[in-house]
DNA sequence: TGCCTAGATGTTTACGTAAACATTCAACGT
DNA sequence: ACGTTGAATGTTTACGTAAACATCTAGGCA
């Protein structure tokens, strides 16, 4: 690798433009990159020729193919994407606006959009909003309007989309990730309620007389999506509704809420909107001497690598968050080819991971339908 | 927003390219973007002074400033990237290649990259390599010739790059994360090795007799600096130096390896080399009864966020991902704008974050020189 | 032999932008 | 009054690529 000669050769240029290099002049101004022209002077062709080759075009013979294959090689060409994408109005880049990585899931979504994006030929480029204030989420699109994308997987609450004032750039296609928009956009998202149902169900079905719940914060409509599924759920089988706790999906705040519901005396079972909270959980819980599960069940939400690390390995809702990407760059790359997409929101399926921090209530609180069995 | 009014009309218009659309006429082949052109036909000026009013050159009168900006607006003008890419011999991009977002350190890593390129006016492109093998990193190199990007931060293990067919395309700058290669490229790291020593410091201080290891895969450098690190601590300390615990940085991999320690009857105290696989060492520990700290202490290296709610909260060594990543960007830029850059290896500190986990021996293990105290 | 066909290659042009150069015009000084 | 200056704006051109069109060559067939 040649990076020094690479050093020296920029830092032995004259620096600026001072010599307004005369039209083709090779060596007079920086000649920065190796054009197609360059090539095909050297290869004793047209740079038409240099270009069929490029692509990949079936009608040049053999010989001159070679021959322009060495002369690239020799030269170091390498196409200019500005170009192309200039020619063919295509970027062949997908833009992906979020708030950050570090949130549980977006990484590993974005990993995916990336990689499925990579297949098809697409690159990704990220478009961070540092804090997810409106001001910040119009400023993001003002700048993706400039930006070299085609579309745009929008990983972010979409309600802060809703400004009215908030004109999308024609010719930009976007899908909605984790949304409940699902009329509005296209909305790829993981079926946050069937998640939770099956979380509350497996505790149910265990002969919890109830379930209570650490709610993520009440600005995420997925936490939200959750929460209700939760409700709904108990409602549905008839069971009573337990005062919720909220967190903000950290680990920390998981602690703080389990360490109020420890103090509650009929709360055997527990189901926890994310996996980091229900780290903060089993950790209060632990502290405060009730044992996971022989006194309380944990469900956890996500099924995070380290889930089945945690003391004791928990339980919870699987999301198949590679799938989400793939879902989501198929759907945009069928925007940008003009293609039909199937309109409202693309549900990925969970399932239920059951490891051991889920149990039957001890006999003192199991409840009478547990008896059918 | 005016999703709707997009979809319709790309969708009522003729599918392919046939109409074949003559030079210039509207509406013949789908006049997709709005051009500059554009903008100037209806504001009455050239498209040069469109093109002043853009980038906020001074000259231009206030009346026609306004006039123009309307006529943007009017039409949703958006500038054409490629188009000022191709003009201005930059893409304002910069590349960032890896294996994926999910290992610990990379997604705050490049968040803080992206963070800091957008504040500097540049987007990131995210370069995934699937599996680490040679041709994967020789494919994404040979992509990313292709890019449009002015640089790349590599968060490689950079050995994998040493094949010394890669030639490295001129006019690319780049950054390697996370390597030993201080010579030969620019690199930003941690400083793995300091904040290995302050673990095993911390450890012997308290009067351990020697610390154990849980290293990471053999591949990582990063790894090996905080292996090598351990065993110098150790040496330097004249304390005897025990066999290696190997994993593979997941929790799973942790508790297999603290398996294995549990039963080491001298073993009260483990350095292991991150935070994921010191849950699962705390886990296994756990399981075989021997209490943190009070049997038993522990040290990790990243401190996830989740790290301060394991059971026990973790003693852990902190990086500053951020800071990577903003050193990353700045040595980059300063590359890309041809200023000089300090060669060599530009260090991260680190700090150990002392919480829970580590405490002195037992008594019957302590070791002599604690007397001193 | 000469024309026709098809495949290989060369030439022209447009994509959207902005630097470089050219032009216009009003304000100013002598 | 007239030349000079400089600010505002218009015109030309190049950036690198690839489609569209033009040209050229060799081989097939009457």
């Amino acid at each position: 690798m040649d990076l020094d000669a690479q050093a020296h050769r920029s830092s032995a240029l004259p620096a600026g433009g001072a010599q307004r290099g005369g039209s083709g002049i090779p060596g007079g101004r920086r000649k920065q990159r190796v054009s197609m022209a360059d090539v095909a002077k050297l290869a004793g062709v047209s740079s038409q020729t240099v270009s069929r080759v490029s692509t990949g075009h079936p009608s040049v013979v053999d010989s001159t193919r070679r021959q322009v294959l060495a002369a690239m090689r020799q030269l170091g060409y390498r196409p200019n994407s500005a170009a192309r994408a200039l020619r063919y109005g295509r970027f062949n880049t997908i833009g992906v606006i979020l708030f950050g990585l570090s949130s549980t899931g977006n990484s590993r979504t974005v990993e995916a959009i990336a990689a499925h994006a990579a297949a098809e030929g697409y690159a990704i480029t990220l478009i961070p909003v540092g804090v997810p204030t409106q001001d910040n989420v119009l400023g993001a699109f003002t700048r993706m309007g400039e930006l070299a994308v085609d579309g745009v997987v929008i990983i972010i609450e979409v309600h802060l989309l809703d400004a009215s004032t908030v004109a999308l750039p024609p010719g930009v296609h976007m899908v909605v990730v984790d949304s409940d928009a699902g009329d509005r956009y296209p909305v790829v998202d993981t079926d946050q309620a069937d998640g939770a149902r099956q979380a509350v169900h497996h505790l149910i079905d265990l002969g919890h007389r109830t379930v209570w719940h650490v709610a993520g914060p009440a600005e995420s409509y997925a936490g939200e999506r959750r929460t209700a599924a939760w409700r709904q759920t108990l409602t549905e089988a008839g069971l009573p509704i337990p005062p919720i706790e909220r967190g903000d999906w950290s680990a920390e705040s998981g602690y703080r809420a389990g360490l109020r519901l420890a103090d509650q005396a009929g709360c055997t079972a527990i189901f926890v909107a994310n996996d980091q909270m229900a780290l903060g959980v089993l950790r209060a819980l632990n502290e405060r001497g009730r044992t996971v599960p022989a006194q309380v069940s944990v469900v956890g939400f996500d099924d995070l690598p380290d889930a089945s690390s945690y003391q004791p390995p928990l339980t919870t809702v699987h999301q198949d968050f590679a799938a989400v990407g793939q879902r989501c760059v198929q759907t945009l790359l069928r925007q940008i080819h003009d293609e039909p997409i199937d309109p409202g929101t693309n549900l990925v399926p969970t399932r239920l991971i059951v490891r051991s921090s889920t149990a039957p209530p001890p006999l003192a609180d199991r409840a009478a339908r547990e008896c059918r069995g």
